[in-house]
RNA sequence: GGGAGAUUAGCUCAGUUGGUUCAGAGCACCUGCCUUACAAGCAGGGGGUCACUGGUUCGAGUCCAGUAUCUCCCA
């Protein structure tokens, strides 16, 4: 006996287990096309969200598919090291445990690191086999693992040494909470109130003030000259003056800079070249000097002559209210501007002038643009080109040291002011040794700082194949079929990998490029922890079953639309899964007689075997072009409503009867193929029905399986049953409307002519409509007046008999609202045809279509009128 | 400030080369049903001036321009 409901957590482990047993998802080069995926490394802090479950469902899905098809699906999982996030977790652990990082070696620190990442990196990876996940796992890899370090370092060298990688003193953006370098894609900006202060700056050898808006009096410190307009009339008389700078008492210059903005504040722009990216290219074109007033962790350095050591924005408070004392502040508004963040730390960034290495991008940009123009890498969906381009075409060095201790330690080694780049120290030892004879080993100091980890895994379709070393792997597997990613990471990861690619290999990394929406919720926001509007994915996982988030994940996400989540999703997931389980159930109870199939049960087989080699058209048409919810919903609509509620509702027997052998054969057959089919979305219970359907030869799974292949199909016999759906739902619609039980037997006519001839001797259509809509006759008729509630179905009239009185006015008022629509359509159709230039200009197809349209158009005109008049005599 | 995109049913979205049996799906809603696979269900139904204004065309949800509103990216 069959559970009345699915449950997936019997199912799915089981199952996992054996895919693995079976070793199913591994892969090695053979003679076969290989079809490759590599999973967006998740951090190894991360733990399963929304995006995750969208992202590798979707990757899942076409690996699955790939494998089905005959093709060596290879899909290497595996994490990156997030230098920032998880020094910052293992540091918070550590101080937890009364550890401050800060007393420990670079050594030490790591030693914990390590521990904390062995312990906790591969959550992820095992939740990502809950959710069905067919990854290699024997070639998982992780960024700072071996082979994918030796990776980094190598092309660190080979970069240098090509003159693409240097180093340089720039304004950077600062983290003064981590201590470390971002990139300007880990900054986030938002609009954040604050006070705009207006300032009083005196001019050297007068009474006069300048009025000076500023958001950051704590900077004041350092400014070292005092910008307006050269067109500012206000300020023409300051050529060549000076100002004092309030309570620090530095005389600096009045500058004129065509940057100034004069409709901003007073005009007046103070300049602080050591913090603000602007003021430093003022202060370039100037020559003026830097004073850098903060340390590194956002205190007042000893360069400020105030407030040493205290924090910034103490320092704002307590020198404003300085300012306000000595009267120097003409007044403070408030003002909302915008500020960027560390999307790691949270602490406000702070422009920092400081030596960094730096990749020349523009080095390595032409192909990579290139090829994404010309479709050599496809994005879907396209829209994406024109982001990417415009990204590429204005690109930025990229800053890729960072100052901490977790990642990958540049490889530069220092000898004085002389730097040298190597693979290991040996080799950069003798290095400096051909230029400085006399150089110890222990007088080389190595850079303190690590890479980027955007660093690593811009090389990660190379590195996860060990590509800089076994050309064989990389040469089969590489270019990557296709990358599935969402698009936030457009420009820290997927433009990168692409420039790696042809950096290195001189080709691609992938061949298709996927990219996700993001996931939100209902209200349209963000998934996010303070939020708390994200569900916990394995409690998800665990209340709906895999499949059924699976399906609900993606029923409702096109490439690159946002996917707005609702509960109600997986709901109809898990009701999917239900459904097909109770259509499996009904199978499964069937005892069988040797009697043949009846032609009606032939005829319904013919009739699904047609259509889902249709279906089965439509889905490959929609993998081409990654309409996976398309395909998806194509095949949820086949399985409910073409197969559960008519197909199975035609051939099932009475109760208490039993079915034909051959009719049952064929109803696994066709379910065989459902779960083809939809193996790939829902794995879980595919494989579980697929084994209870019948016996099964060792290795006959599902997951191995031949994925339906489009195949060719009668469309007019699909149409005659579609005909005959249409025919039972309008019968049953006058049951409904007439208070007439299904139960009680109705005669059924329909007026002669050529369709309804054709319907009726094709072998088992009236038996089916017969049963389906319980008639005790269906007949053809001449006569066209004949009493009953009529209908239209396509061309043809129908009436079914009832004995009872009808309510006249209704059935005409209907009647009278369909003529004057079909009166509109004929209508419409006459003007075209009547036009000249329509039916000389239109191809003759179209004009073909058009007097079929009009024909039928009149018929059911008509039709309509004849029974308007029947109506009305009675 | 620069750029990209969107606007179709109450909600979320399809609608691919312009052709009124092409205005569609799912959810929600209404009516009637516990009919021996499934109430996580069955049968049936209603609902839209395709943002607005013009233009191109024999013909526009679809192409073009402008307007409004919204979203996102970059600075």
């Amino acid at each position: 006996m069959i559970s009345p409901r699915y449950n997936p957590a019997d199912v799915e482990s089981k199952w996992y287990q054996y895919w693995l047993d079976k070793r199913y998802f591994h892969s090695e080069p053979d003679e076969r096309e290989a079809f490759s995926i590599v999973i967006p490394p998740p951090n190894v802090t991360g733990v399963l969200h929304m995006g995750h479950m969208l992202n590798n469902t979707i990757q899942d899905i076409l690996i699955r598919k790939a494998r089905m098809e005959g093709k060596n699906a290879c899909w290497v999982p595996g994490t990156d090291h997030a230098s920032i996030a998880t020094e910052a977790k293992v540091v918070k652990m550590l101080r937890e445990q009364g550890i401050k990082k800060g007393d420990l070696t670079r050594e030490q620190f790591l030693e914990y690191a390590w521990q904390w990442k062995d312990k906790y990196g591969g959550i992820i990876l095992e939740q990502l086999q809950k959710l069905g996940a067919s990854c290699d796992w024997e070639r998982t890899a992780f960024t700072m693992d071996e082979v994918r370090s030796a990776a980094v370092i190598k092309v660190f060298v080979d970069l240098y040494h090509k003159g693409k990688l240097y180093r340089g003193k720039r304004m950077v953006n600062w983290d003064p909470e981590a201590k470390t370098v971002l990139s300007n894609e880990e900054v986030i900006y938002s609009m954040e109130q604050s006070r705009l202060y207006h300032v009083k700056y005196r001019i050297e050898g007068s009474d006069d003030y300048l009025i000076i808006a500023t958001t950051r009096p704590e900077t004041i410190p350092g400014d070292t000259a005092v910008a307006v307009h050269p067109d500012d009339p206000r300020y023409a008389h300051l050529k060549g003056k000076k100002v004092i700078v309030p309570i620090i008492g530095r005389v600096v210059p009045v500058i004129f800079d065509s940057y100034v903005d004069m409709e901003f504040g007073t005009g007046a722009l103070k300049v602080t070249p050591a913090h603000d990216t602007n003021d430093y290219e003022i202060g370039e074109r100037h020559q003026l000097e830097i004073v850098d007033v903060f340390n590194e962790d956002g205190t007042m350095s000893s360069a400020s002559a105030v407030y040493q050591g205290e924090d910034r924005f103490v320092v704002r408070k307590k020198f404003a209210k300085d300012l306000e004392a000595a009267d120097l502040i003409e007044k403070i508004e408030d003002y909302q501007n915008n500020v960027g963040r560390s999307e790691r730390t949270n602490s406000v960034v702070e422009p920092r002038l400081s030596l960094q290495w730096y990749v020349d991008m523009k080095a390595l940009a032409g192909p990579a643009l290139e090829s994404v123009m010309n479709d050599e890498v496809d994005f879907y969906p396209k829209n994406q080109k024109n982001i990417y381009r415009h990204w590429m075409e204005n690109i930025r060095d990229w800053c890729i040291s960072r100052q901490l201790w977790w990642g990958h330690r540049i490889p530069a080694y220092y000898y004085g002011d002389d730097v040298f780049v190597a693979e290991t120290p040996e080799a950069a030892l003798k290095m400096a040794q051909d230029k400085y004879p006399e150089v110890q080993s222990a007088d080389l100091r190595q850079d303190e700082d690590v890479l980027d980890t955007w660093f690593s895994s811009w090389l990660w379709p190379i590195s996860v194949f060990d590509g800089f070393n076994d050309k064989k792997q990389l040469d089969y597997y590489y270019p990557t079929s296709v990358l599935v990613t969402g698009w936030d990471i457009i420009f820290l990861w997927v433009a990168r990998m692409i420039m790696a690619g042809y950096e290195w290999e001189g080709k691609r990394p992938f061949k298709d490029v996927y990219f996700t929406g993001m996931v939100r919720d209902k209200l349209r926001r963000k998934m996010s922890k303070s939020l708390g509007n994200s569900p916990d994915a394995l409690k998800l996982i665990e209340d709906y079953g895999a499949d059924g988030v699976r399906f609900g994940m993606l029923s409702c996400s096109p490439a690159g639309g946002d996917l707005l989540f609702d509960e109600k999703l997986v709901e109809q997931g898990r009701n999917f899964c239900n459904k097909i389980w109770n259509a499996l159930r009904l199978v499964e109870s069937w005892e069988t007689s040797d009697a043949p199939a009846s032609e009606g049960s032939t005829l319904a087989y013919e009739w699904m075997q047609n259509k889902l080699h249709a279906l089965a058209g439509e889905v490959d048409k929609n993998f081409k072009e990654y309409r996976l919810s398309e395909a998806l919903i194509s095949i949820y609509s086949f399985v409910w409503t073409d197969f559960c509620s008519w197909y199975l509702e035609m051939v099932k027997p009475e109760y208490g009867e039993k079915i034909a052998d051959e009719t049952k054969r064929s109803t696994i057959v066709l379910f065989d193929q459902i779960c083809a089919l939809l193996h790939p979305f829902m794995p879980f219970i595919t494989e579980e029905i697929w084994h209870i359907l019948r016996p099964r030869a060792e290795g006959d799974d599902c997951i191995m399986s031949a994925y339906p292949k489009p195949l060719s199909f009668n469309q007019n016999l699909i149409d005659k049953v579609e005909q005959l759906k249409d025919i039972v739902t309008n019968i049953r619609d006058v049951r409904n409307k007439n208070g007439v039980k299904m139960k009680d037997a109705l005669a059924f006519l329909m007026i002669d002519s050529d369709r309804s001839t054709a319907l009726m001797v094709e072998p088992g259509w009236k038996e089916l409509c017969a049963r389906l809509a319980n008639l005790k006759s269906i007949e053809v008729t001449s006569d066209e007046k004949i009493a009953g509630v009529g209908f239209i179905s396509g061309t043809e009239k129908c009436v079914v008999v009832l004995d009872q009185a009808l309510d006249i006015d209704a059935e005409l008022a209907e009647k009278q609202k369909e003529l004057e629509y079909q009166q509109g359509f004929v209508k419409s159709v006459q003007a075209k045809l009547s036009n000249e230039r329509f039916v000389n200009g239109a191809p003759a197809t179209v004009v073909e279509k058009e007097r079929a349209k009009l024909a039928d158009g009149q018929e059911r005109v008509r039709i309509l009128e004849q029974e308007i008049l029947r109506l009305k005599g009675i």
